[in-house]
DNA sequence: TTAGGGTTAG
């Protein structure tokens, strides 16, 4: 065959052999023009092999128009050229023409695909939202006879991970008959890329006991799960690991050891494995960086950070991301500032991580505003932006704002674990319990009843909205239970008054071989203080410090406070407050004076409310809980004037309200409302319910009681708390015999709590109330909590 | 076909 060069003459026909090499050597776009000019010049333009080769080339360096052009000049391409074109388009995130190519393939052609066909369509068809195109194409396999073929088993199975279908990929693993190598680590990977932390760490066990040869692949995919549960033992197994079978000094193993000793605390051995990779490249800086970062030690990441910005280093987002200080914002203020600075400059603000990690801190310092300024100015926002601000505005009680953010964020993204934990957090908190199983059934819808975050909050969400039994369902039916899910049920026993049933549970926890934290302990002390367990709190308190060896924390204190005070044993919490081994703080103080409260002791009320004053004078939380005291005590005038301080210091008050659900509609009330459209009938149902009480012998203070009181005070005090009011508009909505559930955000005060008792006997209705504190369940004009709150 | 660093949660 004779080809023509451009001028007209003939040119020496050159061997195919020739540009077959010289296609191999090709590394540019240019260069590869050039060859196929002078491949077609010397007449190779339908030989199957150098089009094969020149298009597999094209589609390296992405240029799939040339690529898709060439395999279109040829009449009848074979398996193998469509082969490479399926690849290339899969390659280049060109899954629509990659999944056509193959229908045209299946539909238009006698070949039969074979396992690189279905290897390189499915990968192409996880760059889809829709998981159709890659089931459909895993059951064409299947009808093929390549269903349990290793390699296109393992491209489905990583297909079901990038899709977050975990268990379908576990079930495909399962089912392959011949495993290798890159298959367990596949698994591995993808587990850990779906948070399945605690799974990923499972199969690298049966990998390695079962003798399956594993690689450096294997740890660096396994490490950074270590590295994330914290399990400092397991991670120095892995470690030993790699030292044993030769991969310690592999760059990727050692930056996942890096961050692992990073995480677990022991800074000095990050350090050192650092010290010993011998040209550390960007991530394992970035690596380092981080690690000093979340050890508190800012001076070292800052100074590793001017290091390579000295050495001419590129510096990437996530250098920036772990120089932020997220985990200990406080202190922090102004190498936060700086760093925005930098970032702004730089022009790396855009970067959606980074602009994460700034809402994070900033809400973390409760700046909820400047969060949001950062949010709404970012043009690119992931998830885990959203997730930050939502998470955000729960964590700072704004719980309303979180779930509209939450709404709004449903048009754009579905949620995933950590946005349903945090919504879940909000309901909780609200006692939303609509919104909360409206939530349930999203997470059943979206495939994530299997983590164990998200499993772990919807049970705390139905212990705090009042259903202890949903709760304890829930609870039971978990196959993975970690330390903060024996928590959060522990907690709901003691937020309902149980504490039998709490410490049944920890004694539990403790045969099952869970360590117990710092949180069980204080979640048990709640719980024996809201029963009145003194002898019990008093044990579990040795118990912890004696038998596993925990140095109580503040809140330990105040929890062993508040057991003695609750019980009446005033004198003997003060006792212990003095000879404590470290300086009383503000939860200490502040839970003698709820003490007092209950207990109507003034007088030991003043000695409490004048240390807390001094310690935490912006704090209204304890002149109102001082003011309730002489209220208690019928001390109105003394009340009024401690609520004065508040004002004249023009200190924020959190205001108080209160949440009923009716139907699915919540509604709020404040105190002395009449915004509230049905407001007469609520009101007038109040005044029937208050001569009805008064004839039962319900006392409620009387004008007289107040006239030293100055008149804007009084008629603040003498207006209807929100409980009452949300009582009332329940009973005017619910059948007779419906339990009614309302919700405080504060504590229930003295008399709102006696006319509940009084209500619920003389309307024969069961009704809980939830307050910042605990749950109470009133029935014939007894309180669950034997007026112990 | 598989791998290392960072941000979001109970």
């Amino acid at each position: 065959m004779i080809s023509r060069n451009i001028s007209g003459c003939r040119a020496p026909q050159l061997d195919r052999n020739f540009f077959l090499g010289l296609l191999n050597k090709a590394t540019c776009l240019s260069h590869l023009t050039q060859t196929h000019a002078q491949i077609i010049l010397n007449g190779y333009q339908n030989d199957l092999a150098a089009v094969t080769k020149l298009t597999h080339k094209f589609s390296d360096l992405k240029a799939m128009r040339h690529a898709r052009d060439l395999f279109l000049s040829i009449p009848r391409p074979d398996l193998f050229l469509f082969n490479v074109v399926i690849r290339g388009f899969a390659a280049n995130a060109a899954p629509f023409s990659a999944i056509s190519l193959y229908t045209h393939l299946r539909k238009n052609t006698n070949l039969k695909p074979d396992k690189f066909t279905y290897a390189f369509a499915v990968s192409a068809a996880s760059g889809f939202k829709d998981e159709k195109y890659g089931i459909l194409l895993h059951a064409h396999s299947i009808v093929d006879g390549l269903g349990l073929n290793l390699y296109v088993g393992s491209i489905v199975v990583d297909f079901y991970f990038k899709l977050s279908r975990v268990e379908l990929a576990q079930k495909v693993f399962d089912g392959l008959p011949e495993k290798d190598t890159v298959l367990w680590n596949t698994m591995i990977s993808g587990l850990v890329r779906n948070c399945y932390y605690a799974d990923s760490i499972r199969v690298f066990g049966d990998m390695v006991v079962g003798g399956m040869g594993f690689d450096s692949t294997t740890l660096a995919a396994v490490l950074p799960a270590v590295a994330e549960l914290q399990e400092l033992k397991a991670g120095m197994g892995v470690h030993c690991l790699a030292l044993k079978a030769g991969y310690h000094s592999d760059v990727h193993v050692l930056t996942g050891l890096v961050s692992l000793y990073s995480k677990c605390k022991e800074l000095e051995t990050a350090r050192l494995l650092f010290g010993h990779i011998s040209r550390p490249d960007l991530i394992c800086y970035n690596a380092m960086i981080a690690g000093y970062t979340c050890n508190n030690e800012t001076e070292s990441s800052v100074s590793h950070f001017k290091d390579l910005l000295a050495s001419g280093e590129k510096v990437n987002s996530s250098t920036i991301v772990g120089l932020i200080p997220v985990s200990s914002p406080f202190g922090h203020l102004h190498l936060t500032g700086s760093l925005q600075t930098f970032c702004v400059k730089s022009g790396i603000v855009s970067h959606p991580s980074v602009s994460t990690a700034f809402v994070t801190v900033y809400c973390r310092l409760n700046e909820i505003e400047s969060a949001r300024q950062l949010f709404d100015q970012s043009k690119e926002k992931t998830l885990a932006s959203w997730n930050a601000m939502i998470s955000g505005y729960t964590q700072n009680g704004l719980t309303e704002t979180a779930i509209s953010l939450f709404r709004e964020m449903m048009s754009e993204f579905s949620p995933n674990p950590v946005t349903v934990t945090s919504i879940l957090s909000a309901c909780a908190q609200l006692g939303a319990i609509s919104l909360g199983k409206w939530v349930h059934g999203l997470i059943k819808s979206k495939n994530l009843e299997s983590n164990i975050y998200v499993l772990t909050s919807l049970v705390d969400m139905y212990a705090k909205c009042g259903s202890i039994v949903e709760a304890r369902k829930l609870f039971n039916s978990m196959t993975e239970k970690n330390v903060v899910t024996w928590n959060a049920m522990i907690s709901a026993y003691g937020l309902h008054g149980d504490g039998h049933e709490a410490l049944k549970l920890f004694t539990e926890m403790l045969h099952s071989g869970i360590s117990p934290s710092a949180v069980t302990f204080l979640s048990v002390l709640y719980a024996c203080s809201h029963a009145g367990l003194v002898r019990e709190g008093e044990e579990i308190f040795d118990h912890m410090v004696h038998n596993h060896g925990f140095e109580p924390l503040p809140e330990h204190y105040a929890c062993m406070v508040d057991i003695l005070g609750r019980a009446g044993k005033l004198e003997k919490a003060l006792d212990f407050i003095k000879e404590l081994p470290v300086e009383p703080g503000p939860p200490v103080w502040g839970a003698l004076l709820g003490a007092c409260m209950i207990h109507k002791n003034t007088e030991l009320a003043r000695v409490a409310s004048e240390r807390l004053f001094e310690l935490d004078p912006d704090n209204t939380g304890y002149y109102v809980l001082l003011s309730n005291v002489y209220s208690a005590d019928r001390n109105f005038p003394k009340a009024a004037s401690v609520r004065q301080v508040v004002k004249n210091r023009n200190l924020a008050k959190t205001p108080g309200c209160t949440l009923v659900e009716i139907g699915e509609t919540p509604h709020v009330f404040t105190c002395g409302d009449r915004s509230h459209p049905q407001a007469k009938a609520i009101y007038r149902m109040l005044d029937k319910l208050m001569g009805k009480m008064a004839e039962a012998g319900f006392q409620t203070e009387t004008v007289t009681a107040l006239h030293d009181v100055e008149e804007e005070e009084k008629e603040l005090m003498m207006k209807v708390h929100s409980e009452k009011l949300a009582i009332a508009f329940a009973l005017i909505e619910t059948a007779p015999g419906t339990e009614i559930r309302i919700f405080k955000n504060l504590r229930v005060c003295l008399d709102c709590h006696n006319a509940t008792k009084f209500i619920s006997k003389i309307t024969e209705r069961v009704i809980v109330v939830r307050d910042a504190n605990r749950f109470h369940h009133f029935k014939d004009g007894v309180c669950s909590c034997g007026d112990y709150w």
